[in-house]
Formats: C-alpha cells, structure tokens, sequence
RNA sequence: GGCCCCGUAGCUCAGGGGAUAGAGCGACCGCCUCCUAAGCGGUAGGUCAUAGGUUCGAAUCCUAUCGGGGCCGCCA
C-alpha cells in the first residue's frame, strides 16, 4: 500500500468531483498533479501541487482551485486538515489512524510491505559483470556486481519478472591469450621455465590452471605446436576462469540465472542471422568510414568495409561490422548476442557496463531499437570508477604487474555486508571512494554500521519485551491497539515507514538502487532518535514495564521499521544484524 | 575535434521542475544511577561553477562557456 498514491488517488477523484460540480473545466489532464512528503515537515504530512499545475489550463487562481479543493478533501476521514499555502500547495494532515495503520500493515505483510505492483508483467533482462574470463575479478567489476544485483533486486521488489545474465565472452581473441598464458604455466608446473611474454596474463592465479592441466593432459601436450593445444587449453582454461568468477560473485552473494556464451552465440550462426536480419531493413551496407576529426592517427587510411547504418536508430555515425578483411568485429557478436536477447521476448534490456564502454552506448541502443523495431527499450548503465584508499592513501592497481586487487581482496578485507552497503551509497555514474578503514569503522560515521545498529536495536527490544514477560511475536504485534502510539515522535517514525513503499517505486523507476541506501538511512536516524528521546521521557521507552498492550504498541512501531530496514537491506544485498557485538 | 559523466556547506555527498536547498564528517555547546552513549539534541557554515534561455515557478530542463574525470579508429 502506498499511502501516497492512496492519497493521490483522492485528489484526483475530488478532482473530478469538482468538474462534476462545474467549479473546475472539464478536460484537464492531471498527469502532472503530484502528492508528495512536503521539503519542510512544518508543512503537514502531505502535499499537492494540484491547484498550481490546473491554474493555467483552467484559466482560474491557484488560489481559488486549492481552496475548493481543501473543503473537498477535509470531507474525507483520512485527512484532518487541508489549507492552501504558499505559491498554491495544498498542505494536509492525516490523522493518526492513517499512521497507526501503517504501521499494522508492515506488520501484517512482513518484508513484502512496499513491494510494488508497478512493473507487473514487464518482463526485464539485466545484464551484468560480464566479466572476461581471463582472470579473478577486480574491484572494477565488484561494483557492477553489487549494483547490478541490487537493481535486479529492487525491480524484482516493484514487480518486475527479472532476470539476472551473464555473457561470457569467449569468443575473442582474449581467450587465446588465456590459453596461451596457461599454457606457460603447463610448462612451469612440468619444472620448465615459463615464458610469459609481453601481453600474456602474468598472474599467478593461473598457476594452479597449470597444475590442472598437467593432471588432465600429463605430458601430452609438451613440445607441441600451439594448433595442436590451442583450442582445448582454452577452453579447460576458460571454463576454470569462469568457475573463478562464479566463485568470486558467490562471495558476494551474487548469482546468476543465465550465463550466455559469446562463443556458443557465435558458433550457432546467430551473428550472421543477425547482420541478416539488419541487412534486411537496409541497415547493411558497403562504405568507407569518415576520417575522424580533430587529430588523425598515424595509421589511418580509408577502407571499405561492412558497416551497421546505426546513425538512422540515434547514433552518431555508423559502425563497423566486418574488418576489411571480412572477419567480424567486436561489435558483430554483441549485435547477435542482443538480437538473441530481444528474441527472447524481454520487455525492456538493461546492460551494467564500466564507463570505459561510454562510446559503446549508442549502437548498442542503436541495434536493439532496429531489431526490436523500437519495442524492446535498452538501458545502459555505466559503473563509473572505484577509487579505493587505506590509512587515507590512494593505492593503485597495475594489471601488468598482476599485482591488481580482486574483489576476494576487498570482500575479505570488508566483509560481503560492508562492501555492498557502501558500494550503493554513490549513484552508478558517479565515481566512489572505497577506504578500507573508514569502511570498517564502528561507528555512526559509518552508514553500514548505522543501519544495522537500528536493526539491532529493533531485535534488541523485542528480546527485552521478552525478558520482562511481555510477548511481541510479529502476531501479536500485528494485534497491538496502535491508538497508544500518539506522540508526534512516535507519528514520526510511522511517517517515515509510510514513505517506503513511495521510495521503491521512485527508486525502481530511475534504477536508482542507492536511493534505497539512503532511505534506509533516513530510517536509521528516525529510530535512533526515538531511541534516545527515551532516555530523556520513559514515556516514550518501547518497553514499559508492567504495562504490555502499550509495549505492544511501540514495540510494533519499532519492529515496523525493523521490518522495512530487513526488506531494504533485502534488495541491497546485506544481511540485518540481530545484534552488535 | 567529437561523445559521456561530474561541478551543491571547509570535506564527503543527497536532492534532478515547486515553498526558507538537506545529511554526515570536521568545529563549537549540551545529553548516560534509565531499553546498547557503537547513540541523540543544538549552534555556526551556501552567489547550488558561470552566463543566457524556457516556465506561474529552475540547484533541477535547454544552450553556451569554464573547471575535473573518462571514452573515442578495422583493439578487446
């Protein structure tokens, strides 16, 4: 239930009781008419912007609209007050019951209370990571990881039917270098010298590769040309590097539903199917590139090659799909690979990519709207950089030297809770700071800390309720008389619970999985302040000895928040603390 | 040369058409015989980079400019 809407909803119908009653036109579009948490809380509970956005087109006084409509509105029980104000709001008040009923409603629906039916029948494709299987995974990819998780997570909350991919790529000329490195370590791991020449992996990791290798092939493989090996270390090798990653993400507790292979995308004949399918919407044709402007490279010469008209789906100029040598490019694979999502019948793609991939957006955008014939909408996330510091230090990372630090570093360093709580405090396109100590830090500087301490704290009273002969099961709270919660702090902490359903639908409309972080906490912050203005008031103490239908009822507000603080910790990924010890 | 992201308090960042622009940190002043003070309350701190434009209304949308970062060729 989203009180917001609820409300809305009643502007609206009043609305229309207006036109009904000739004190408004007819005909007005109220798509723009908004219900929503006044900026300062002096304000009232809500408010709308109804009377200023119908003042024009009505040709009336946003005045004279927010006063007509105030006498409506004040008719309903929920609303105890209703008064124009500034420029044209309309501020209301609701009355306690509202509140009290909330709260009963997070109780009585658990960590559903704010799932939304809001994408419901819309069938969404997330794709994350996607990583190269050439390595163990860097911080790089951690943060796509746990952004991706969370967005499929929190679209799965507002009613999305998600779906979490991976694509392996595998078919390029990366694997070989894979191979070829492991192969070194094949040779090392028979007591010969490995040769890891500029370019190959050099990392360590694929040393135990080397070991695997030789307990599968022993010797067999020694003293061969590379066209007798090649392809079967690759794959061997692949398939260990993708169970690395799998291994990686499973730290996280991330997990795929489908991993698609580049290379089984390839080998079914899907990219010529997809160039095909281009070529017959004229998509497809023979050209030679514009120069780039500005500063030419040194090697650059006109050629003719096979090109994907994307500048007629929004792209700025149109993009090779063949080399001139008549192989394909990078981008080949990747228009079949999206084809083959498209002809799954997926309602809307998203792709989580690092912000190195900005220049590939628009023709990635280009081919699903020409293979989609504009019906499936492709969203392109970019993760931008994770900049990770300890003792107040940058250190960097050198991919060269192998000596880069992989998300196993930072998850063992951090915890898999810590990292993926602040790893979604930043909005996916701006840059992170990730400071090792800051991260660990127990204390409210520590948002992570934060929000798990008020969860705590939530069980912690529950647990002394307990103690004291007081039962406050989820049942019994659900039953709680919620008319003793009258105080405004109290009203307060309900106020905020009554946003959260309202927040996952703005959060799951922008893909905006940080703004949960941040609701959270705003929570947080609610609790512990009616935590400690218990110190000052017993009254407002949630365990009142003695007297357990009012514990009930303030024990039943906490664990409301409780509730939601577990459902919001639930789409982010990170597990609520019952107790800090 | 072109494209993308960022520019909001001393610092780190929310807010992305609506009222007097918010939070945390740092600074200063308070609060524990009492459910976890690992916490809470308060004070000080702002030409929302700049200049135009759209709008009843702009930190928010548009254009240009200036800063910072990133990307851009048949590479993957």
């Amino acid at each position: 239930m989203n009180l917001f809407a609820e409300i809305r909803s009643l502007v609206i119908a009043s609305l229309d009781d207006m036109v009904g009653a000739g004190e408004l036109p007819a005909g007005l579009d109220t798509t723009n008419v908004a219900v929503e948490p006044p900026r300062d809380a002096a304000h009232g509970d809500m408010a709308t912007n109804a009377a200023m956005v119908l003042a024009k087109p009505a040709g009336m006084q946003p005045r004279a609209i927010a006063d007509a409509l105030a006498a409506r509105l004040a008719a309903d029980p929920r609303i105890v007050t209703a008064e124009a104000a500034g420029p044209g709001f309309l501020n209301m008040r609701l009355a306690p019951s509202v509140w009290q009923g909330v709260v009963r409603s997070a109780l009585k629906t658990g960590r559903d209370f704010g799932r939304s039916d809001l994408g419901k029948g819309v069938r969404v494709n997330v794709e994350f990571v996607s990583a190269n299987p050439t390595g163990p995974m860097h911080v790089g990819h951690t943060r796509g990881a746990v952004f991706g998780d969370a967005l499929a997570a929190l679209l799965d909350f507002a009613g999305h039917e998600v779906t979490r991919e991976y694509y392996i790529n595998d078919g390029g000329a990366q694997v070989d270098v894979l191979a070829r490195s492991a192969y070194e370590r094949y040779r090392e791991a028979h007591g010969l010298d490995p040769e890891i020449a500029e370019g190959l992996y050099p990392g360590d990791y694929l040393i135990p590769v080397g070991e695997a290798l030789k307990a599968k092939f022993g010797d067999t493989l020694l003293n061969k040309p590379e066209s007798e090996w090649l392809a079967e270390v690759r794959d061997f090798a692949t398939a260990e590097m993708l169970q690395m990653i799998r291994d990686d993400l499973a730290l996280l507790g991330v997990t795929m539903d489908v991993f698609t292979s580049e290379k089984a995308i390839t080998a079914s004949g899907r990219v010529e199917e997809a160039i095909d399918t281009l070529r017959g919407m004229g998509l497809i044709y023979e050209g030679t590139l514009e120069p780039p402007k500005g500063k030419l490279p040194e090697d650059w010469e006109e050629r003719e090659q096979t090109l994907f008209r994307s500048t007629a789906h929004g792209d700025d100029v149109d993009r090779p799909v063949k080399k001139s040598d008549g192989s394909w490019t990078y981008f080949a694979p990747d228009i079949a690979y999206h084809w083959d999502k498209v002809s799954r019948g997926y309602d809307q793609l998203i792709d989580v990519l690092g912000a190195d991939h900005g220049g590939y957006v628009k023709r990635l955008k280009a081919v699903v709207s020409a293979l989609s014939n504009g019906r499936v909408p492709l969203e392109v996330k970019l993760i931008q950089l994770v900049k990770l510091f300890k003792n107040g230090e940058p250190f960097k990372m050198s991919k060269r030297a192998g000596t880069f630090v992989t998300l196993r570093d930072v998850v063992e360093q951090a915890g898999a809770d810590v990292t993926r709580f602040v790893m979604l405090t930043r909005k996916n396109d701006a840059a992170l700071d990730f400071d090792f100590d800051k991260v660990l830090e127990q204390s409210k500087d520590n948002p992570v800390f934060y929000v798990q301490y008020a969860h705590a704290r939530v069980c912690s009273v529950i647990r002394k309720a307990a103690e004291a002969g007081i039962p406050a099961d989820d049942a019994v709270l659900a039953a709680a008389d919620l008319k003793k919660l009258s105080h405004d702090a109290e009203l307060g902490l309900a106020r905020k619970i009554a946003e959260w359903p309202r927040l996952v639908e703005i959060a799951a409309r922008g893909q905006e999985p940080h703004r949960i972080a941040f609701y959270l906490y705003e929570l947080a912050s609610e609790l512990h302040a009616l935590w400690n203005r218990g110190n000052e008031d017993t009254s407002l103490r949630f365990v009142q000895e003695g007297d357990a239908p009012t514990s009930q009822a303030k024990i039943a507000l906490a664990r409301a928040a409780g509730v939601v603080i577990s459902a919001g910790l639930g789409i982010l990924g990170v597990t609520p603390a019952e107790e800090m010890r």
